[in-house]
DNA sequence: GTTTCGTTCAACCATACGGGTGAATAACCT
DNA sequence: AGGTTATTCACCCGTATGGTTGAACGAAAC
């Protein structure tokens, strides 16, 4: 009774475990140079075996950080980087608590400080 | 001939790898929110052992998420959200490749349009 | 001096991941 | 028809990862 139905992983996970790997990264870096290119001709730039870029680009597009233009046979594959926002996105807001946090302690000492000035 | 010497992981790569676990997001989400704390009062937190919370903290310490104030057997740990700023660096080049390409191109169209306009 | 506390270390387990090889698919080109 | 081309699919393998439990450490408190 393994009971692990966790087919959900958010989507911010896997936006970033697909970022996380070097042979990815220089997947999206090589689109972003030189537009929308083939699995073959992708796979052509890295020392690694066709199959395994093809793995490669599958995690990418189901993080959607690229698409596939399937003109029969030759799958075009195109980055898009807007998805990036979505970590973007998820660093602001991480930095606005943390902001806030310190807002907050700024208040507090602040308040401390005019107690003091008060009945000193 | 496998030639795995060292893994040498790039700080990108570790930095990344950090940031995919949800439970290390929502650790970093809790030091922002809350300051500085224990491991023992952050493992409290979650469903997930002490153990496993100070493996997660090791990890985020080694990608320089986070840092470690050690009072003894107390270890204050303490976000550091400057790193982050590292993924951002490498999205901006990112984008700048891209735009750097959709300029070439647009030049590119730009100077045939002259060449058309001129011995027309 | 024994206990308590906060934390890590050491095994161990199951699953995920990255990579490799070989077969399958499906249209185009002789 | 037979071969080429572009890509995925189906396995297999070694290592990494996240989790658990239990022991160890070292000072502080009793």
């Amino acid at each position: 009774m393994v009971e692990r139905n966790d087919p959900a992983p958010d989507p911010l996970t896997v936006l970033l475990k697909a970022t996380a790997d070097p042979t990815r990264r220089a997947i999206l870096t090589l689109l972003a140079q030189e537009g929308p290119a083939r699995v073959t001709d992708i796979a052509g730039r890295f020392d690694t075996s066709l199959n395994a870029v093809s793995k490669h680009i599958k995690v990418l597009e189901n993080a959607g950080l690229v698409t596939r233009r399937t003109d029969w046979r030759e799958h075009l594959i195109e980055v898009r980087l807007e998805t990036l926002g979505e970590i973007d996105r998820w660093f602001a807001g991480l930095r606005s608590i943390w902001a806030q946090r310190l807002d907050a302690l700024d208040d507090a000492l602040a308040l401390e400080r005019d107690d003091d000035d008060d009945h000193d």
